[in-house]
RNA sequence: UCCUCGAUAGCUCAACGGUAGAGCAUCCGGCUGUUAACCGGAGGGUUGUUGGUUCGAAUCCUACUCGGGGAGCCA
């Protein structure tokens, strides 16, 4: 007898009509009659659950098939049969039930609605619920998605550090990474923590981003990528925040911003398609039970150009906006939450690139431009979600990049391989930071970063 | 870190100073095609922790813990 997955079955249910085969998997619905029961089966292998159908005339163990609880693992023998009557295409009339794994009545996950809170903490079995097994899924297809894009364009998979010694970048706060005892540090003479003694004889944190590693591998292999784990110590408390993420960090060298710009808006959309063809049940089931705009807005997207405005020009159609925020527009101050979703969402009604940002609220090694004040900065802001990928034209000149790295009090001798890439062969380039997480919160609709990583690691949270 | 809201049955919630309830889930029974089925019955609670006010506290007040939403920081 063959054994199938319920993925064969929709792809291909034509050659296995009236065959008899051999189904596993979990019950998530069980109900009896007085003579024959009906048993909603997921085996993982598709969003879909098999329609079961037992009788008692059938079934040697009958009374006991009918009180299998949800949850339980049960290998299922039978005909499949079409019913093109009911709601299902088709079901599996059962020769054979037998139980794999049993599953007790006080199993948390019950066929009803639960809070996405309560199954947070129950982040070993929420996988089992129809959410969270599709936006894992839809977050597999993503990833590969991405990998697709940039491999079909020639762009090399960079494995850029996870412990780095490099805390310049400024990105945020990081984790120490230490062998020293926590207790009594190794001391110096002068009494503070001696991190010669530390495992890498100096002090090493995990990374907060490849970037500047990444432009390593810009300027010898040209258009490369980083795709890893990302990891922020910052006390932030929000939906769209993490401790530990992943991050696309693109970095394309003879390449200036509107190179960079092209590249995110094709990858977005790119993604979003695949997304669309890949997983059409998956997106339906959010579009219907978490955003119900959510499809037609990914579709409108893929069909459309991003917008485009200069940071000056964003501040001056808030000022004229005469919307009432909580902040104060300013030239010179950066957009607040609120700003950027006014932009997006109402003034343009798409995903707008903001770009031209003053050169004092961003990174130093972000090009200067030519009127001294504003930096080759890129935001890319999408609806619902705010910024989704931040990037810029990287600085190439070694004297301005140095002048920027003294200006803002830098410690320019730790910088002093990423220097050299400008000394020897420096070229223009650009890149980007993608939040993974950010893109699959945009692509289900799901609001909270918490719901779209399998062991969210947040601020005083970190159970699994 | 700041602001704000919340914590009651396994889950989702009600009761808002006077005997803690409902729906779903569970268990028992009924039902010949159900679709998170339906109908009848049963069990299930030191109301997050702590201290106080009161004749009496789930309810009012202290503190704490945990969680949601918003903000800052950012991806």
């Amino acid at each position: 007898m063959e054994q199938v997955v319920v993925r064969q079955l929709i792809r291909d249910s034509g050659s296995y009509t009236g065959k008899d085969i051999e189904l596993s998997g979990w019950i998530r619905n069980n109900r009896d009659q007085k003579s024959f029961g009906f048993m909603a089966l997921n085996d993982g292998s598709h969003f879909s659950t098999i329609q079961i159908v037992y009788e008692k005339a059938a079934l040697s163990n009958y009374d006991q098939v009918a009180h299998y609880h949800v949850g339980a693992a049960v290998i299922v023998r039978g005909t499949l049969v079409e019913t093109p009557q009911a709601k299902q295409p088709f079901e599996l009339k059962a020769r054979e039930i037998t139980m794999a794994g049993d599953c007790p009545e006080d199993y948390p996950i019950q066929p009803k609605r639960h809070t996405r809170e309560f199954l947070r903490e129950q982040a070993h079995l929420r996988p089992r619920t129809n959410l969270f097994a599709a936006v894992f899924r839809v977050r597999s297809l993503l990833a590969y998605a991405i990998h697709q894009f940039f491999q079909d364009r020639g762009f090399v998979y960079v494995h850029t550090p996870i412990i780095t010694a490099s805390d310049a970048e400024g990105a945020g706060e990081m984790f120490r990474v230490s062998t020293l005892d926590a207790k009594e540090p190794a001391m110096s003479e002068s009494g503070e923590v001696d991190f010669s003694q530390d495992f890498f004889g100096r002090r090493t944190n995990l990374t907060v981003s490849g970037q500047l590693e990444a432009e390593v591998f810009a300027l010898a292999l040209r258009d490369v990528y980083t795709f890893g784990p990302t990891f922020r110590a910052e006390n932030s408390n929000t939906a769209r925040h993490a401790a530990e993420f992943w991050m696309i960090e693109p970095e394309i060298a003879f390449a200036d911003i509107n190179d960079d710009m092209r590249l995110a808006e094709a990858m977005v959309k790119y993604v979003i398609k695949y997304v669309l063809q890949k997983a059409p049940e998956e997106m339906k089931f959010f579009n219907e039970f978490v955003d119900k705009g959510l499809q037609e807005r990914l579709e409108k997207i893929v069909n459309q150009e991003f917008a485009r405005v200069s940071y000056s020009r964003a501040v001056e159609l808030l000022k004229e906006s005469k919307e009432p925020f909580d902040y104060p527009v300013e030239w010179g101050s950066d957009l607040q939450t609120e700003h950027e979703r006014y932009l997006t969402e109402k003034v343009f009604q798409s995903p707008v690139f903001v770009i031209d940002y003053p050169k004092d609220i961003k990174a130093f090694y972000m090009r200067q431009n030519d009127d001294g004040k504003t930096v080759a900065a890129m935001d890319l802001l999408v609806p619902g979600v705010g910024e989704l990928i931040g990037g810029s034209q990287r600085e190439e000149r070694l004297d301005k990049l140095e002048q920027r790295i003294a200006e803002m009090g830098m410690d320019k001798s730790e910088l002093w391989w990423y220097l050299e890439l400008r000394k020897y062969g420096g070229v223009p380039h650009a890149g980007f930071g993608l939040g993974f997480e950010r893109l699959v919160m945009y692509l289900t609709g799901i609001n909270n970063i918490r719901d779209v990583i399998p062991f969210p690691r947040t601020v005083k949270s970190c159970e699994f």
